[in-house]
DNA sequence: TGACACCTTGACACCGAGTGACAGCAGGGG
DNA sequence: CCCCTGCTGTCACTCGGTGTCAAGGTGTCA
């Protein structure tokens, strides 16, 4: 009951903000304004999200996770370019099914320095975390072996040009096609020994 | 004269902030303890910086343009790896000169979230400039090529991942060493056609 | 049904970042 | 000597974000 009724002011907040957001600009509306629209306090809003940024990068939550657990996933034996392939995939895809609402969102981030900003602190820890995993994948050891580093950055470098390219389109361009065009680019670094 | 004296205050106003930051941590010292340190108002200090984030980043500001010069005056017909190799090098030369100070400012960056943030946003920043002078050298089309932006990305990872490991050790590892491994890495895929 | 505990909420006060406006104060040139 | 210019401190203000407290709704047990 009282998780429903959380779940279901999350999301009212969730709806407002983006659509002030995306109409007005990030700086141009306050957040007593987006808790007014949804019909509760400015206490409030900050009893579900962290700060002003987090109601729209919140959206791109659980793609850290998603990630994560895609990589380890993936079979033994696959080479890292086509384990990371896959890794990237899964959040692509959910952009793509998702395309209407997170065109608008993806595009707001982009344009938004402080958003875009919080955007990257979060890439950075979905790297940390692939690094991790790729190295235990792979029996390397991040303490001495820069290779895991670099390999989770450079995934997330094709996600990141992807991304760019599919919100710079307005979403014409088809993402499946853009990340394997940016996967035949670094695949050569990725499975070298 | 006045020019002076701005670069003057400028620098105490550096000088305090890095070292109460450093020693007290970011969220714990409010701008008006800076100024006052630095014998200015709370007022002067946004005079000088935008915001607090600032006065730390702003240490790595020349960075930016001293890599795109530097990408500019590499030979033409060099391999990209070898150019971005010695782009990237430019930045962590001018870290290992002042790596006193340097140390102090990166590891205080890389452990607070804001300033990583800031950090993150300024690098993207580096990686569209590169990316622009990389199409431009190797007349590639960015509107319709991932390379140029795939390949600056990748060598921005590469300096993240050297800055990480310096910072992690205290400024113990060599790194130009430390590049070199890392463009041994990610050098197949620079010079794949 | 009533009493109790729990959770959520709004109201209020508060702090710090950041900005606009204004007046005062230096120095340099006529 | 005066005026013009640039820098500065003060003040008042907005907004993001937090701690506190009292009030209201809900579920449980007797």
């Amino acid at each position: 009951m009282a998780q429903r009724k959380r779940q279901l002011v999350s999301n009212e907040l969730t709806e407002a903000a983006l659509q002030l957001l995306a109409s007005n600009g990030f700086d141009a509306v306050t957040i007593d304004e987006i808790a007014t629209a949804a019909g509760v306090s400015k206490r409030t809003f900050f009893r579900y999200f962290a700060s002003k940024e987090d109601v729209v990068v919140q959206f791109l939550a659980g793609m850290g996770a998603d990630m994560h657990t895609a990589l380890a996933a993936r079979p033994a034996g696959e080479r890292p370019s086509a384990a990371l392939r896959h890794t990237v995939g899964v959040p692509i895809a959910t952009c793509a099914d998702h395309s209407d609402r997170a065109l608008r969102v993806v595009q707001l981030i982009l344009r938004t320095p402080a958003l875009h900003a919080r955007f990257l602190e979060r890439q950075a820890q979905w790297r940390d975390d692939l690094a991790a995993e790729l190295a235990h994948r792979l029996g390397r050891d991040p303490g001495t072996d820069l290779y895991p580093r670099l390999a989770a950055g450079m995934a997330l470098t094709a996600f990141d040009a992807v991304l760019h390219r599919w919100s710079g389109s307005d979403g014409a361009e088809d993402p499946d096609e853009l990340i394997d065009r940016a996967f035949a680019v670094i695949a050569p670094a990725l499975d070298a020994v």
